[in-house]
DNA sequence: CTACAAAGTAGCCACTGTCTACCAAGTGGT
DNA sequence: ACCACTTGGTAGACAGTGGCTACTTTGTAG
């Protein structure tokens, strides 16, 4: 008789992308070192060696995870600037909680994202952050058109309201800082930045 | 005839110590998860099961290194500020500094310090973390008094504060931004912090 | 139809953390 | 001086992992 279950053909057609969907959720459940291939390979139905195919390295899915970790990013980021006024200051705040939710509510991704020890093929993934660098970049220099923003090194004065966010996901993130303090911090940060990056 | 070599006894005598010792060398050579208890069972010349009477578990070692880690980074910071000034200004700039080099150049032991998913006794390691976000706090105080800062939560502005340094410290490690950027990025975050937080 | 490339399988290896049973050495009480 | 007991180290087993290789199944281009 025959199975009764539907079988999977032979090439399962999209595993590829189904072993990072299954790996991104994962990554929420257990954490980046807990995250084994043949987990995986298990969950989605494929023997254990079968994700050799599309991933040379266990690094290699880390990489790939970072990269579509960092579009995901981008798309966050964008999507809470939609439905905000145009004026500076609105945006900024958007945007900022933006981030820290996304780096917050995604811990384990994120430090797969700034996980620092890439291999040669980083180039990609440092391209991939490029994108909601350069947002926030924009957005600083709407701040300086605007005359709230004072800076003569754009890419400076960007990083440091970025660094400050990630610090306080870090925080929160390691257990340091209690998770409901987040928004707080983060309306803190931002007004901080506004003084001390604005006009005198 | 006998071991020409010089045999260590039966007892190792200060094994978690070496332990920890090694596992910090070894922290910086090959980062956490890289690190294997029974290579530093090896390095310290004794058997796999040994390091199991002083740590019950590979967490254990790290939540150990961590603890330690916080003690390691506060005497840096004391030390940072003993040969400088007792002016505010000064001091934050000495410590500020002092934090951003600890979390570069030990990146890895930051990571485990932060690394969040510390088993329950990990009241220890916020015991430990205690004391460095204290003296940053001390600084903060200090500089109320002074009437450079103004704040009405004074933990929230010196976790700010940290916050900035640790995320600068990030971007470093993660290897976003390069490491020769980091005086300048520090300097530019204290500066806007005390234009930020101070007086208007 | 037939090569050939792409995708998946199965088995092996070295290595890891954890566990257990055992052994060696120090220690305190009588 | 002896002996029970605790502390610390040993040795071997186990399951799980990543990485590798040889092999098989399938899709596809000529």
């Amino acid at each position: 008789m025959p199975e009764s279950v539907a079988e999977r053909p032979y090439h399962h057609g999209s595993l590829r992308a189904a072993l990072l969907d299954a790996a991104e959720r994962r990554l929420r459940e257990v954490g980046p070192d807990r995250l084994s291939l043949r987990d995986l390979a298990r969950e989605v139905g494929v023997s254990h060696g079968a994700p050799r195919r599309h991933f040379v390295d266990r690094q290699a899915l880390l990489d790939a995870l970072a990269e579509s970790g960092f579009a995901r990013l981008d798309r966050e980021l964008r999507a809470a600037l939609d439905g905000v006024a145009d004026e500076f200051e609105p945006r900024l705040h958007a945007a900022a909680n933006a981030y820290a939710r996304f780096a917050t509510e995604s811990a384990s991704l994120l430090e797969v994202m700034y996980a620092g020890k890439h291999r040669p093929g980083a180039d990609r993934i440092l391209a991939a952050a490029a994108e909601p660098f350069g947002l926030l970049q924009e957005l600083v220099v709407q701040g300086r058109d605007e005359g709230l923003l004072v800076t003569d090194d754009l890419d400076r004065t960007a990083l440091v309201l970025l660094a400050t966010l990630q610090g306080i996901a870090s925080f929160i993130n390691g257990g340091v800082v209690e998770a409901e303090r987040r928004d707080g911090l983060v309306e803190a940060a931002v007004d901080q930045f506004l003084r001390g990056a604005g006009p005198r």
